[in-house]
DNA sequence: GTCTATACTGAGATAGAC
DNA sequence: GTCTATCTCAGTATAGAC
């Protein structure tokens, strides 16, 4: 069969989004592809090869989606400031398009961000497109020092990873928890929010 | 001899906070510690309950100081309502103490929230104390909806996870990232101006 | 170049002797 | 309570058929 790679890739994407990087073995996907155990290395190396082919395929879009809106936004604000809300969205809302045709691999990608896995895949497809925002950020909050800029967007990282990939722990209403957009523009509301707060003080004399 | 149980934690506890809970390996623990295999599944039943052990000895008293820290705010506070950042101090700040004795035992904590690693465990760990503050939240913040509030504490769950046990994605100068206090206050600043943020407007004609 | 069959190493778990 | 031996299953590596 010509096409062994794509069916891998497409049962690895469903399996490790269904169950996760760690539980779902190369055996399990082999067999619902119906190939064999050494195609995977042959053509994916390893495992975290595989991985890595999986995420490639649909982090790309999603990033260059981020980063056509971040323009547009910034081209819409002629040069001044953009507010820091335009840019959160234009960074955490192109993961909603992709979440109603695959929510599986929506948990994926905060996944790999919120678990160590893999540090090397995530600074490839994450590290890039992630600086651009950081710049756009800086520009919008110029009064902010850069530590604390940067280590806000750790915190944002982290918060949309968790978002993304894990229950809520607390109950909520059934619609409350179903689709990734309202979920996603609350999380606007208080990053946005967050990222505006004045510099903590006393943070100098460190 | 009498204390291989003590030996097993002590060597766990190390290790994992060391690698990581996947990349620990059960034989590992054994070799350091010196003892048996099967006295680990003796004495903890699987690599999952050794796991569960280790983070009862060390969380139970950050939870006690975290509930002990709240107490105080609130009574400070005479019955009227306590400011956001104080809730959000007591919360956050108790890792410190914990973090300058044993370091490795922080990113153990913040790993267990991060990853999904077994959701039984941190819902046992981190639940009860969780309610306790959602409830001094809700008392500050009467006029957020009960769904955005609790979506808020999802969002400070996973950034507080993330900033415990992931290393910063960018640059940040070599003192910045040595401490967890100056980090941890950073995060409460971040996090207090989101929780106090307007709930988001055409919310509920979803 | 592609893929199959098979073997290797190390993981967690368990039964039963002591 | 502790240890030996063993089981199953994981990811990986390689030899060779086509």
């Amino acid at each position: 069969m010509i096409d062994t790679k794509e069916k891998i890739l497409d049962t690895a994407e469903r399996l490790i989004g269904e169950q996760g990087y760690a539980a779902t073995s190369l055996r399990h996907v082999i067999a619902e592809a119906g190939v064999n155990l050494a195609a995977v290395h042959y053509h994916f190396g390893s495992k975290e090869g595989l991985l890595d082919a999986v995420v490639t395929r649909k982090v790309t879009p999603v990033n260059l989606t981020r980063l056509a809106w971040l323009e547009r936004v910034e081209t819409e604000a002629g040069g001044g400031p953009v507010e820091v809300e335009k840019i959160l969205e234009s960074f955490l809302l192109p993961t909603v398009e992709v979440a109603g045709r695959s929510p599986d691999f929506v948990r994926l990608m905060g996944q790999m961000l919120a678990e160590g896995m893999m540090p090397r895949i995530v600074e490839k497809h994450f590290r890039p497109t992630g600086m651009r925002f950081v710049s756009a950020l800086r520009q919008a909050l110029p009064a902010l020092p850069e530590e604390e800029l940067l280590w806000r967007v750790h915190f944002m990282v982290g918060a949309m990873a968790h978002t993304m990939c894990r229950p809520p722990m607390f109950p909520l209403p059934p619609e409350g928890a179903a689709d990734l957009e309202p979920r996603m523009k609350l999380l606007v509301t208080f990053l946005s929010a967050g990222f505006r707060a004045p510099a903590t003080a006393g943070k100098e004399e460190r």
